[in-house]
Parts: C-alpha cells; structure tokens; sequence
RNA sequence: GGCGGCGUGGCCGAGUGGUUUAGGCAGGGGCCUGCAAAGCCCCGUACCCCGGUUCGAAUCCGGGCGCCGCCUCCA
C-alpha cells in the first residue's frame, strides 16, 4: 500500500483512495506569466512520477492541474510588453506546455483555465459573503480568516502566532493582515468581469477550490505543490472549502525546492534557470533522473555539474538497452504493470521495488534497485546466460519506465557514410589490418561517435 | 517572535541503534579486448561540535555552532 506524507496531519500515512480503484489528483498548476523554470519542473515531474506509479499499480487516475490565465504579474507583463493580457498569457501558456512534453510530463486530464471559471467562482464568493466568512472593502471582497475555527492546519500553527509574524504592510480596512482577496475590485484598464459585488477579477486562492470541487467532487483523494504553496495558497483553499462547508482534499503532499547555491530558487528572486535553457543543453531524461535520485521533499541543487552528473548516470542505465537491444516501450502513455505480466517472475525484485516507491515516494532507494539491476543484467550475461540478463533487463526498463524514464538503446540518427565507415572497420578487422581499423575508428570518433566492439560487430552511435 | 527543515566519504545523494555494503558520478587496481570502448570484480572505511543514554550511535536524548525555508507574490 502507498504511503505518502501529508501535510495537515504532519506525518506518513497509509493512502486509501475515496472509491476503490481510482484516485483523484489536483496539482497546482502555473501562472503563465513567464517563461517555466527549473522549480516548475520539479514539481511536474514529482507529481508526474506519483500520477505514473499510481497507473502502473492499476488505479484509474484523474489528474487535474490548472493554468493561471489572470493575475497581477501577468497583467504587469501585458502591460510592460504593450500588449494584450490574453495573449502574453497564451503566448506563455504555449512555452509551458512544450517544456512539459520535453521533460515528459503527461498531459493533465483536465487542465482548467482561471477565467472559464470566473462564473462559478462569482458563485462562491456570493455565498462566502452571504454566510459571513467574507466582507467588502475598497478594493474588493476579503476572506475573514478567523471564521474558520482550524485556520493554520497546513501551516503547523494557529492563527494568532501567524499574525504575530505578519509581514504584509496592512490595509486598515481588512480585518486582520491574515485575510485574503477573493476578488479584486477592478482598476482602470484592467481586465474585468461582472459580479453582483462589483466588477473585477478573482483572487489567485479562490480558483483552485471552483476547479477542483467542480471537476473531481468533494472529497477528492489527493492535493499537491511546492512547499511554498502550503501557506498560505493551500491553507486559504481549504479554508474556503470549510467555510461552504464542502469536504475537500484528504491527502495534502508538498515537494521541496529547488536550491541554487543553497538558496531557495525563485522567480522572485531571478536567480532561475529557465526549463528551455536546461532541456536545449542536456538530454531531455537527465533531470528526472536527477530528481529521482534525491527525496521528493527535500531540497536539491541544480547545477551543470549535478545535471551532467546524472547524464552520465543515464548512459549506464542506457547501456543496458543497447546490450540487450530492448524493444523500446511507448513512451506516450504511462506504463501499467498489469500490461507486463511477465515481469512477476522476478517476484523479489519486483516487490523490493514496489515497496520503496510505496514508502512515501523513496525513489532513491528505488533508483539504487534499477542500478542493481543493471549490474545484475550484465552480469549474467557475461557469464553465459544471455536469456536471464536480458530478463533483467527487460525489468529494468519496465520498473524505470513506471516512475516514467524511459531508456534508449538504438540511436536511429546514423547517416549511411558513417555506417560504411563501421562495416569498413568490421572488414578490416577481420583481415586483421588492424592499423587500417584504428583509422576508422579515430575517424567515425571525430565525426562524434563512441565506437563500441560488439559480438556482432561494430556499433556506433552518437557521444 | 512563531513554525518547520537541514549539516553524510572528491562530488551528488540515500539510510538508520549493531551483521558485508545504499546507489550514482569521478578516481585507483585487476579481468576481458589485437588495442580500446562497454561490461564484470576489488578498493574509499564518511556521517558539524560537545555531552548523555546504551554492551554498542552517524542513527536516540540534551546543549552548542552553521545553513535554509514558511509566516508577502512564489513550484
């Protein structure tokens, strides 16, 4: 059984979906109001590997995550670029999507934008208003935090020793510095909406609780981000959901951050790296292999180094493929242990795996097993056993597969020059020229590939 | 001020009261190879500091030092 950490219960428990066999996800998603970073990045491919392991174990996943399309930053964009709201938004929106099917991030099942929802969020606030919990000023439509008695859950603290450290500069009309817009009244040349309270746009913590509620039902399994979102975005969430008096997520999970020289990254900061800038420069696999080397919730640095580190980690695990000329699985779609019956023979192996992702996500301890694995796989091979290595390997790339890393053995980018030059040297080999095979072989490595002696030949493909 | 996290071998990064070791990368030695590459085998005897508990602690407790995060938009 999964086990995962949860936030508002501060501790790992057991994981029961609402109704057996399927599970319900929400993940906040981004606002698209710049380019997506590395952080971004961290928390699709956390989340995307626990969306890939809840598949592989038979679960029907519903997985929702939604895009922020209005927010003050990207109107400051429209309005620093000269141009529309709804296109910088779309325009980012476009870069999101091409970095998430770079890192190999399955698509959402529903991905719901902020401003298809503004009807059902008016909805909400109305009655907020009309039950109490939110109030009127100037500027807009406020939450009134102390009205829900348990406000503080996900933060590990009640209310007033939030308030005491208090840093927003308070707007005397809110009742306490810890209330939130639910709607912001509109300012000139702003985009708004119509709402009985005044016209406007929404406030970024009430999006969430419309999308989710509307699109996977009270109570729904599962609520995830970054550590920075558990207060006070996911705390003022549920604090709405408390005040409808909706049940709301059961399971509350939070990924660490992404450090740079042992600072949080962050967008605030600019000290970021754009996820464009990482897929260009490094194989498109290295990252999610370099976060499932580390605890999902614990910081990690992303440096060149740390990233070419885990390239050359990923060569090993490819190796294997090429060894064994593994048929390549479908890397479309999420790998379900049901569609591999015949990696239950290696019972052990399997059940070791399974039961450390199931602790609470250990891919470290999991990632360990498939290098094992691999050792395994060659081993048996050199002595002899061709058929049990290529077992193990064929597991390897299955148990890889389900956390979502795919290995490649064959490199289908040699061009027929160069493939005359390998039979040249196989030829030459052969005769026992052995000054000519050198040749070819310095000459097919300047070209930028590694030459490889195979029993069948010579292989070559690209450094 | 409140709450939370971290400090592991050259680097990344797990783990945990004691058997033989996480794992990867880099490095050294050996085997294999015409020579290489790939692969296999062997090698580092690490756990911030100071006390304490214990037969035994990197792992538990106390204290200290250093670093980081949240309490403001942020993945």
């Amino acid at each position: 059984m999964l086990r995962l950490h949860d936030s508002a219960q501060g501790r790992v428990v057991d994981v029961v979906p609402r109704v057996e066999g399927r599970f319900s996800m929400y993940v906040c998603g981004p606002t698209v109001d710049n380019v997506p970073h590395i952080g971004h990045g961290r928390f699709t491919l956390a989340w995307d590997v626990l969306r890939r392991w809840l598949t592989f174990g038979g679960l029907d996943v519903t997985y929702v995550s939604n895009v922020t399309d209005i927010d003050d930053k990207i109107i400051a964009a429209a309005a620093r670029a000269g141009r529309p709201e709804v296109e910088v938004a779309a325009e980012y929106e476009a870069m999101w999507w091409e970095a998430m099917a770079g890192l190999g991030v399955l698509r959402p099942d529903h991905a719901p934008h902020a401003t298809a929802y503004i009807g059902q969020m008016v909805a909400m606030i109305e009655v907020l208003l009309a039950a109490g919990h939110a109030y009127r000023i100037d500027d807009g439509v406020y939450f009134d935090t102390s009205s829900v008695p348990d406000y503080g859950l996900l933060a590990g603290q009640p209310l007033d020793s939030l308030r005491a450290g208090t840093r927003v500069e308070p707007n005397d009309q809110k009742r306490s510095p810890l209330d939130f817009a639910l709607w912001k009244a509109a300012k000139p040349d702003e985009p708004r909406w119509d709402a009985p309270f005044g016209a406007g746009r929404p406030g970024w913590h009430t999006e969430c609780v419309a999308m989710s509620l509307e699109l996977l039902g009270e109570n729904f399994d599962l609520h995830s981000g970054g550590q920075d979102l558990k207060f006070p975005h996911h705390e003022n969430e549920r604090a709405q959901a408390v005040a409808l008096g909706k049940g709301f997520s059961r399971y509350w999970v939070h990924n660490g951050w992404v450090e740079v020289e042992g600072v949080k990254m962050s967008s605030s900061l600019n000290n970021f790296t754009s996820l464009t800038d990482l897929l260009a420069r490094a194989d498109q696999r290295a990252y999610r292999l370099l976060l499932l080397r580390a605890h999902y919730r614990a910081p990690i640095e992303v440096t060149p180094e740390t990233v070419a580190d885990a390239e050359r980690a990923l060569e090993r695990l490819d190796a294997v493929a090429r060894r064994f000329r593994l048929e390549p699985l479908d890397e479309s779609i999420p790998v379900r242990r049901s569609d591999h019956p015949e990696i239950e023979a290696a019972g052990d192996d399997v059940r070791a795996f399974v039961a450390a992702v199931d602790d609470d996500l250990d891919t470290p301890r999991a990632v360990a097993l498939l290098y094992d694995l691999a050792t395994k796989a060659n081993a048996l091979a050199d002595g002899g056993d061709t058929e049990a290595g290529h077992a193990a390997a064929h597991l390897l790339a299955v148990l890889a597969g389900s956390l979502g890393l795919f290995l490649r053995g064959t490199d289908a980018t040699l061009d027929a020059a160069s493939s005359a030059l390998a039979s040249a040297r196989d030829e030459a080999r052969r005769r026992g020229d052995f000054a000519e095979a050198d040749r070819l072989r310095d000459e097919l490595v300047t070209l930028g590939f590694v030459v490889e002696d195979t029993a069948a030949g010579t292989r070559i493909r690209r450094a």
